[in-house]
DNA sequence: GTCTATACGGTGATAGAC
DNA sequence: GTCTATCACCGTATAGAC
């Protein structure tokens, strides 16, 4: 794996899950990778497009894993998703609120304005499904009734990512780690 | 009420929400809403923090007076919630999917890069869920549970619109709006 | 492969005529 | 109050030396 190449990915993940596509410029990332604007269009001959494609595929993939991580230290789905949301509150205010949702603004940036990214952004958004869904098949849930949990769970989560990152606070993602926890035992298994 | 300027918010609430901040230019809202420049900076002297937040704020005060008015159609609090998503669900179909969530792309762009249109996002959200507890509260729920709740509803929904958004169908906050009927059905009174 | 210098367009913002 | 002309700057992208 070449690491300059490799460098420029990594940092371009870190900066579009704070500032987005839009803001994120090219000159940002080389400056804070320490790489010189030859190599990116070495590396990345069809330019910020395709890096940024690239970044959100690499996000797609490591989220989903990190989800799946963590439901598995827990049996119970009510349980394991419960603790897993507050994992994310603590780390939202760890950054500061720079972090947490690093799909979420270059997916609605990009949804109608870049055919690629949208595909990107799609296909990340349908591994983190897969990771739930994976989880709640995994305790009696049918498949279908589990991939319609896996996207309520995931639409609560990013939703109270934006209102935590926008309010200064944990508190929201709290609130949505506390509900859906209630949800899932509250309900019939198939 | 001034025209002009009116226009010229008018303007650039409809390129927030489909662009966010750092991709809608202030040649793009002069164009669209047919203003020459000169008459921006003299409207808006302090340039375009100063007329985004504006934006947001009428923005806010636009969909929570659309919620309470929503909700009011319907008793039934589960129901009327349903009912609501829905809609919001065919609005963003109906757009082409440029529309749906006007807050959000710019609440988290400016989340930690620009304090005033935080406070103006932080405040807007707020707006949005007082219609909604006020609603829970009518229906005999606890001051601080009908908060709760309204939290949790509003970050169901931003989420949905962005899965539906992104993947180009209605079908993620349809299905955000059956869970949250459910939800709400489901849960006992103060 | 790596780097520097540069092209070119668009950005937010300003000055000043009318 | 409204408009035009123009500013300085930064964005992405490219050319060409080494």
């Amino acid at each position: 794996m070449n690491t300059t190449r490799d460098q420029i990915i990594e940092t371009t993940c870190e900066l579009l899950e704070t500032y987005g596509y839009y803001a994120t410029g090219l000159n940002q990332i080389l400056a804070k990778s320490g790489t010189p604007k030859g190599s990116l269009y070495y590396y990345f001959p069809e330019g910020k497009e395709e890096l940024t494609s690239e970044a959100i595929e690499r996000t797609g993939r490591r989220v989903a894993e990190r989800i799946k991580h963590e439901l598995s230290k827990i049996g119970d789905p009510g349980e394991a998703i419960r603790s897993f949301v507050s994992s994310i509150a603590y780390h939202v205010e760890a950054s500061g609120f720079r972090a947490g949702g690093p799909l979420m603004i270059v997916a609605m940036e990009t949804a109608t304005s870049s055919e690629r990214l949208n595909l990107a952004c799609r296909e990340a958004y349908h591994l983190l499904q897969q990771a739930f869904q994976e989880k709640l098949i995994a305790n009696a849930f049918t498949e279908a009734r589990a991939m319609q949990l896996a996207i309520f769970i995931n639409a609560s989560i990013e939703g109270g990512i934006i209102l935590s990152r926008t309010s200064h606070s944990g508190d929201p993602l709290r609130n949505v780690a506390e509900m859906l926890g209630h949800l899932l035992n509250s309900l019939p298994r198939d």
